[in-house]
DNA sequence: TGTTAATCGAGACGGTACGTCCTGTCTTTAT
DNA sequence: ATAAAGACAGGACGTACCGTCTCGATTAACA
């Protein structure tokens, strides 16, 4: 029984509503200021909140949007369409649509270059985005083994490689396409970049491994 | 005939040593304390240049960052390593050496994070970072035709569509490597990128255009 | 019954200790720099206070300034030296010591001369600095009424308006003297000045009032 | 043919019509912004001259600014109106229109507040509008003793020091009244001013002089 | 049923940077 | 040599946020 934090503490308990409150009306300020133009100031405001009561929660800035952000991403899920190729396609064009969402864009970037200097905040982003979306490539290359469209992994090592690939793949290229090229990650886009990331991956596990 | 802009402008001229010592304390200023720690007063201290200076040449930090990371990009080579497959992993592994640089990192992310609330800015991206770099996939290319490694495009808008999906795929996946997931992309790692993209490519190529 | 300021507002009350510091910091800056070279940063740094601090106080220099001068006039005082003439030569020289102060000479003239632009600021050194000192004009009278040196004043109209004219006369010649002039107004000018000011008035009230 | 400096000097020739212009563009902007929001470049512009012209002339904005206020008092002259009475009234009168041009009351207080630290403007001020009007005084009592008002003065000293006395409290007077207390020196204000100033004064000069 | 103690709102606080404006100087070409 | 033009180094402006603090007022669990 685990309970570092005792049970409850003596005075008045912090009020669930708030953190609540606060995460949307982050969101909503990524919305209308960017990431750059949000101030801890206008979020309190905006959630009808005082200042303090944010920094009760959160250290600063970075981490309270890495934590607004991240609740974007679990809407994400793996559809079954029939095929590992429409499967990918899919969930590549949930992803694309999320970034659509200026919330998404601008917050997840800036906390991103913010982490290149901090670790800690580099490793938050890690958890509660990275790790918990990787997920879904576990998920997709499972049920294609169950379909017999990839064979059972024999290296596990060599799978959980090709899996980090798989995600550094998937996630730059659209992140890449929508935010710095600016072009859209549509289904013409999508169906040429699945067929290229597919036959590439399934020629690699033909050929012998790295020696 | 006279040109557009007048051959000489009455008053002093701008100070061409003042631009390259503006870019030159922006990077070092970025190593110092990265983008949103950078302050403009701070880079025209290092400089020996007043903020003014600054604000007469460019609309803000912004715009200044991205002038000052282009100029990192412009090294990059392709170099002649007799394959395809090794120029690519040459000039990815350039790539990520830039991208190692704490000024590339940090500037190179918060722009794009920027960029996305602010359509001039991207489109400056665009143009002297993304496009500048475009030329690199053409030149491979075109060496891999004449060494005969790829056949010559039949179409022409089918061809600028695979560079773009190739820059993106490359651009894309060596940032979220090394800035997202935050591990190294070494010649372990890119040899097996470009594996999986050489094969993508050549089996995609093999097979029947979109229908 | 309730006042109409609520006894207690919300939040975090001012602190009376840095308005202290503050005036004390603007006089003194204004016998160091004098006004033109004033700046509420160094104020500031003086009072041990942020720049804010004084900007949700006061609405700039100007005010400051006044508020900061108007202090010094408080320690005037109608001294008993037994005669009107005498009294009077009495607080003419605490006036003209006053003025000799460097941070009395430079705030006041510069305020005058911003006040001749902004009314407010104008009604604000009336009511601070010069009402507020009128009171001498009048004290002076009252006692030299019961000293039976005056007679009692009969059209009241008349005697507010022969009290703003003492004031103008006593106060400009004093500022001009000193100021514009730049001659000591010394116990010789004094004695001369109070001769030809109370002759005057003292004929004049033996005439009939104006037609 | 007094030439200290050689006739012609080489070189391009100094501009007469600068000088003349640029005063009348300090007095323009004195009206429309105050001496504290008056800034060289903006009377630069408004003379359609370059800053260095201005900084050529003159040390800067102090000496000016009393060059172009000193021009507006030398339209002032004693009226011949019969009496010493009526004379002093008429040239109160007229100091005190001048003082309601805006061009005068912001630009004279503003030079006196900044004479208080820089002897050499108070000494400039002094020669070039004070003593340069005192001329007035003394033509009344010339006139006046012409006249029989007053005796021919016996003591060259006290006759000075009254001289220099009546100045300080005339000029004193005015501009205390309009500017400090904020109320017009019209004819009414005038007519009892002058009345306890000549009172005052004949008083004095009956009774004998400090011992 | 109080007492206790952390949370809440509000807003003032010492700081730092902003982007603009002005100063007084300098560098250019033209007269 | 002086003119207009305008870039330059420097410094103050008044504003906006930061993250901290000090208030009085709530709000529970504990006594």
């Amino acid at each position: 029984m685990q309970s570092r934090t005792p049970a409850t503490r003596p005075g008045r308990p912090r009020s669930a509503a708030a953190a609540t409150a606060i995460l949307a009306a982050t969101r909503e300020a990524l919305v209308d200021l960017g990431w750059s133009k949000l101030t801890l100031g206008d979020v309190a405001a905006r959630a009808g909140v005082a200042k303090t009561t944010i920094y009760r929660r959160w250290p600063g800035k970075n981490e309270l949007v890495v934590d607004a952000v991240a609740e974007l991403f679990d809407e994400l899920e793996l559809p079954d369409r029939g095929s590992l190729a429409a499967d990918i396609e899919g969930v590549v064009l949930q992803f694309a649509t999320i970034l659509d969402r200026p919330e998404a864009r601008s917050g997840l970037m800036a906390v991103v270059a913010e982490s290149t200097r901090d670790e800690a905040l580099r490793e938050r982003i890690r958890e509660s985005i990275v790790e918990r979306q990787k997920r879904l490539v576990l998920q997709g290359r499972t049920r294609a083994q169950t379909r017999g469209e990839l064979p059972p992994e024999s290296d596990s090592k060599d799978a959980a490689r090709t899996a980090d690939l798989v995600f550094d793949v998937v996630a730059g290229a659209v992140v890449h396409r929508t935010l710095v090229s600016g072009r859209p990650a549509d289904e013409e886009w999508v169906r040429g970049f699945t067929q290229v990331l597919l036959l590439g991956l399934r020629g690699a596990a033909a050929l012998p491994a790295d020696p």
